[in-house]
DNA sequence: CAAGTGTATTAAGATGATTAATACACTTAA
DNA sequence: TTAAGTGTATTAATCATCTTAATACACTTG
């Protein structure tokens, strides 16, 4: 389901709650899919339970996950992210692009960026 | 000269890096500006002079420091780290864009935040 | 009831950041 | 020349955090 990256030096929890945040993000992981068990996805990982059931307590309370006792994790539905998720990315790149425009990149240069991620031919 | 977050989990010799990297690039010290001796900032700051030594080399391999034996960190000209700034922040924001895109970011909303940044009256 | 699930606890190990105490070579100014 | 200030290097100890390990318990399902 994921992959670690032992050259990645945050901790495995967080590098687990990225991963699984970006499947439910991008669409990869539909609503009320059922996650692997914290010890299938510890054995997995060759990581100790502990270390998944710590990220999947933080995708809870992000909003991506619900529990059911005895039965497992489920991904939440989007309306119980979606919202917040990009309201957060948006806080995020303006933030990076005020730190862009220090280092001196123009504008002009991010709108080609903007237009290769959407894909959109350019016309000036 | 700069003032630590505590609660920032990052390592302190990681902080000053950044904060005295964002007071170069954006222009607050000058080039060939005397930098604080690494005891005097390290007893400004109430932490170890081996945790500035860290941070001092770290800025020196980036290219935003010069030393002359003896007598102290300088910073060092525009020339030595402009240009790969930029194309450092240019990645950063392609990578930025493509995730906000994944989260469900429009261009719409982005180019907002672009306008803001570099305060521009917008007409459609 | 047995197996699989989430959850909780406690202890130990491992790694990295930080401090501490020195030491040495260099430059500057008295 | 000398004293003070500079960068640099080394070694050891301390501390925080991540991770593992070994259990235990309540719940659900077949």
């Amino acid at each position: 389901m994921i992959i670690l990256d032992y050259r990645d030096k945050r901790p495995i929890y967080e590098q687990v709650v990225d991963k699984l945040e970006r499947l439910i993000v991008g669409g990869a992981l539909e609503a009320d899919t059922k996650m692997p068990s914290v010890r299938s996805l510890a054995v997995e990982l060759s990581v100790n339970p502990n270390t998944i059931q710590r990220a999947y307590v933080m995708l809870e309370q992000m909003g991506y996950l619900y529990t059911i006792s005895g039965r497992g994790n489920f991904v939440a539905p989007e309306s119980e992210w979606r919202g917040s998720k990009v309201q957060e990315m948006l806080k995020e790149c303006h933030e990076m692009l005020l730190r862009a425009k220090e280092a001196g990149v123009t504008k002009e240069q991010l709108l080609v960026q903007l237009s290769k991620v959407y894909e959109e031919a350019e016309h000036d």
